[in-house]
DNA sequence: AGCACGCCGACT
DNA sequence: GTCGGCGTGCTC
């Protein structure tokens, strides 16, 4: 067979150029041409070469014209693989994106240095308790339905800090290095996907003390480009490992897959904040079903969007009550009588965690003489206290070190709700001898010891005593209830369950001022049933994960183009078109907010896609003649609604 | 993107 | 008459 055209793809994120291109292979070059590789080919009326995927190899064209000419072969190494091209391709599809917006996540660029040097990985032997021959059924892979038909699971993880092989960890990180531990015994890969670095170090230490190391691949987001190049020709090894990382790891193109595990699927740093505006939840669900291999989510609280899935009968249930020993109480009060008793007899045996919403010295600035809510002299946005005592816009950040009230004139403030660092004063005076510290982002503390001390944090940043806290405390139960986000109970509930786990399993939590009811589930363990009180809701409003979201910003006149487009599709709800604060010198722009259904995805996609290929050249910047995006559109990101 | 083509105003 | 501004369109 005479394989004389190579069809490739170009990595650019632009609409007009998301297709293949046909290219004549000259005979010196087609013994070496491999489908996955990359080529030199002449572009345009570009002098420069560029470079392009290759993604099939073709006896003829079905061009009209006459085909340019591979220029040369930059690497024969398999980078693409035909399974990560159609991912990617389905990725692009979905999100209403081009396959370079994708590509460029998914394949690294190539590191000249390590394509040239790299040698076939090195197989070593599993350490004795993970060998086949000895491996115990672990505690998250030994249910019958894990032989099923279905492959796709929810499981929860119990609380608390245990021991298993001599170490102290998290019950969820056993879980999920057990079962990559079982696949690694069978030959196979696995793939680890947590929200963010932190994690991946406790997996990466976890592993390390099992001695497990010599099989991971970590993907860190500090990786040098060519420390991106090597991780991925590893993952492309036919070495079984553990890919592990945040939800680039997703794109890994790991030989012989066997399972995927998602830690934590509503954590928001799952939520890609960038084109293509996808969650790893539905990346994994994505990528499972193009390659069949098994998908686990673990967490401590079952999403809404995974209740959903189950209740389609689509996921596997396998979760249990999440049910530490906790009190909870109504109290109005910040620190009550609960939270002081349980601080007190937790320190007697170990440090206590104090869990708050908020950093820096309070929440809120206030007027002094009317009350009113003191905002920010550039955009109006409230006013906080950072760590530095200094009046910050929640907004723009800007300091309003001498605003005065916007109502009255006067100067004087007051203090709304303490952040974390007042909070650490105020315990240190009730607690007197006691050691406070602060743990937020900005001061983060990596470890502690396990003397009785007391630790403040806001959520998720929680340092870790080796054998876990022997008490935990949230307070701001109501902020976290309240906040101004479609997901507010679902995130508070997450929140806490992931705090009192922190808890060594004899410690004590203690969550103050929520409503008896939502105090009542959380300590039986019961909250799966505000869980789906929570879809019911959602399916009512026809609002995520009930539907699909769309939001598309720019002109007035290209969203109105993209609006009537939209109007052709059935199931299409636009919740309205509303004009942004204008920034700067730039023109004014409206943002257009829709809901579709599941069963829309592809013609929404489609249409958005088709819409921005319409609008090419009508917005170019005056003074270079660069074009601009005209209409930025994004299908499910998480911030709009 | 990157580059050329082409259709209008002010210039040796 | 034509030089060059940038709006337009195409790339196997």
């Amino acid at each position: 067979m005479n394989r004389s055209v190579a069809r490739v793809a170009f990595d650019s994120p632009l609409p007009q150029l998301d297709r293949l291109f046909d290219y004549a292979i000259p005979p010196e070059l087609q013994s070496s041409i491999r489908v996955g590789g990359l080529v030199k080919v002449p572009f345009g009326r570009a002098k420069k070469l560029q470079s392009a995927y290759v993604i099939e190899l073709l006896e003829q064209t079905e061009f009209e014209g006459s085909l340019a000419e591979v220029a040369s072969i930059e690497t024969v190494r398999t980078i693409l693989t035909d399974k990560a091209y159609r991912l990617v391709r389905a990725i692009a599809d979905r999100q209403g994106v081009t396959l370079g917006d994708v590509l460029r996540s998914a394949v690294p660029p190539r590191a000249v240095r390590i394509d040239k040097n790299w040698t076939r990985p090195v197989l070593i032997p599993l350490p004795e308790p993970f060998r086949a021959e000895s491996s115990q059924a672990s505690s998250a892979g030994d249910s019958p339905e894990r032989q099923s038909n279905s492959q796709i699971r929810v499981v929860t993880s119990r609380p608390n800090l245990i021991e298993k092989h001599g170490v102290f960890e998290s019950a969820w990180l056993f879980d999920l290095i057990e079962s990559a531990a079982e696949n690694l015994a069978n030959g196979a890969s696995s793939i680890v996907c947590v929200p963010d670095f932190r994690d991946t170090q406790r997996f990466v230490a976890l592993a390390h003390a099992l001695g497990l190391q010599g099989h991971l691949n970590i993907y860190e987001k500090s990786a040098t480009p060519s420390e991106q190049y090597a991780r991925h020709l590893l993952a492309l090894s036919d070495k079984p490992q553990i890919v592990v990382g945040n939800r680039s790891v997703l794109y890994s193109p790991v030989t012989n897959l066997v399972e995927i595990l998602i830690w934590d699927d509503e954590d928001q740093s799952h939520s890609d904040q960038a084109s293509p505006y996808l969650a790893s939840r539905e990346h994994a669900l994505l990528r499972q079903s193009l390659e069949g291999c098994r998908l686990s989510f673990l967490s401590h609280t079952v999403s809404v969007p995974l209740a959903r899935l189950i209740r389609l009968g689509y996921v596997i249930d396998q979760s249990i009550r999440f049910n530490p020993d906790l009190a909870f109480s109504e109290s109005q009060t910040r620190f009550d009588s609960l939270s002081f008793a349980t601080i007190r007899s937790g320190l007697k045996s170990g440090p206590v965690l104090v869990q708050v919403a908020n950093i820096g010295i309070a929440a809120g600035v206030y007027c002094s003489s009317c009350s009113k809510r003191s905002q920010c002299s550039k955009c109006g946005g409230g006013l906080w206290l950072d760590g530095g005592n200094r009046a910050t816009c929640r907004a723009c950040g800007a300091f309003n070190l001498n605003t005065p009230c916007q109502q009255c004139g006067s100067t004087e403030r007051a203090m709304g709700r303490a952040g974390a660092q007042r909070t650490v004063e105020e315990l240190g005076k009730s607690f007197a001898g006691v050691r406070v510290s602060e743990s937020v982002a900005a001061n983060d503390q990596a470890e502690i010891d396990d003397s009785p001390q007391i630790v403040v944090a806001t959520p998720g940043l929680a340092p870790i005593p080796k054998h876990g806290y022997a008490a935990v405390v949230s307070v701001d139960s109501k902020v976290f209830l309240a906040r101004d986000s479609l997901n507010a109970t679902e995130d508070a509930l997450r929140i806490w369950a992931n705090a009192f786990a922190l808890l060594k399993p004899s410690g004590k939590g203690a969550l103050i001022g929520v409503p008896a009811q939502i105090g009542a589930s959380v300590a039986t363990g019961n909250t799966r049933n505000i869980i789906e009180r929570e879809l019911d809701d959602r399916i009512q409003l026809a609002f995520p994960p009930a539907t699909r979201v769309l939001s598309a910003t720019g002109q007035r006149e290209s969203l109105n183009l993209l609006k009537t487009e939209l109007a052709a599709i059935e199931g299409l709800r636009i919740l309205g078109i509303s004009t942004l604060p204008s920034q700067d010198s730039k023109p004014a722009e409206s943002r257009l907010i829709a809901t579709f259904g599941y069963q829309s995805s592809n013609a929404v996609a489609a249409t958005a896609k088709a819409v921005q290929l319409k609008l090419v050249g009508s917005v170019r910047v005056s003074t270079s003649g660069r074009a601009r995006r005209p209409l930025t559109i994004k299908l499910d990101d998480s911030r709009v609604l």
